[in-house]
DNA sequence: TAAGTGATCTCT
DNA sequence: GAGATCACTTAA
């Protein structure tokens, strides 16, 4: 695999909701043993904006939790959700700027929850650079053809009110 | 449809 | 330290 196809910090430091939509096709891939590794093509993303986002776990402030949200991009954000599930996203904008991508679904599984357990990824992640090294990173797929991407609102958001809970900011790969 | 589950955060 | 709150899944 080239080196180029393996997304770097440029790639995800730029505006969050264009890396939501472009992360759709690319491929996730976890090394789980020293011989193999587990690859899965991203179908289902959404992004996480700014201060202003209430639907942002970075809204409420900078906290031991967010800090990596406020870090430079191209690092795990991992945490756990409803005492069960681990959540996997990927920072995305410059430092001091709370941004990331909540990765929901593959190819092979979907919900979020479901992806990290395929993959075994839990908090020892969280705040690791996506990078090989790491055991856990992403490299760029084949481009999605036209007209295959929808955007909906946001899942399980409803307490961030009307405005920020239906923002268009999940994308998801429709084949 | 509702229980399960535990880290995180807010309020004492 | 206690209580509320969850970016969800599963079994029924």
């Amino acid at each position: 695999m080239r080196e180029s196809q393996i997304l770097d910090a440029d790639f995800f430091g730029r505006d969050t909701v264009e890396v939501a939509r472009d992360l759709l096709g690319c491929v996730l891939c976890r090394r789980v043993t020293p011989r193999r590794v587990i690859r899965v093509r991203i179908t289902e993303a959404e992004a996480y904006d700014g201060f202003e986002d209430r639907a942002s776990h970075a809204h409420a402030g900078r906290t031991a939790r967010t800090e990596v949200m406020f870090g430079p991009p191209g690092r795990w954000y991992v945490y756990l959700c409803y005492g069960v599930h681990w959540m996997l996203n990927i920072v995305t904008r410059e430092s001091d700027y709370p941004a990331a991508v909540l990765l929901r679904g593959s190819d092979e599984v979907y919900g979020p929850g479901r992806l990290t357990r395929l993959l075994q990824v839990n908090l020892d992640f969280n705040r690791l650079p996506a990078i090989p090294a790491s055991n856990l990173w992403i490299e760029r797929g084949e481009p999605i053809p036209m007209g295959r991407i929808e955007c909906h609102p946001r899942i399980g958001v409803a307490y961030a009110g009307p405005y920020w809970s239906q923002l268009p900011w999940r994308f998801t790969w429709v084949k």
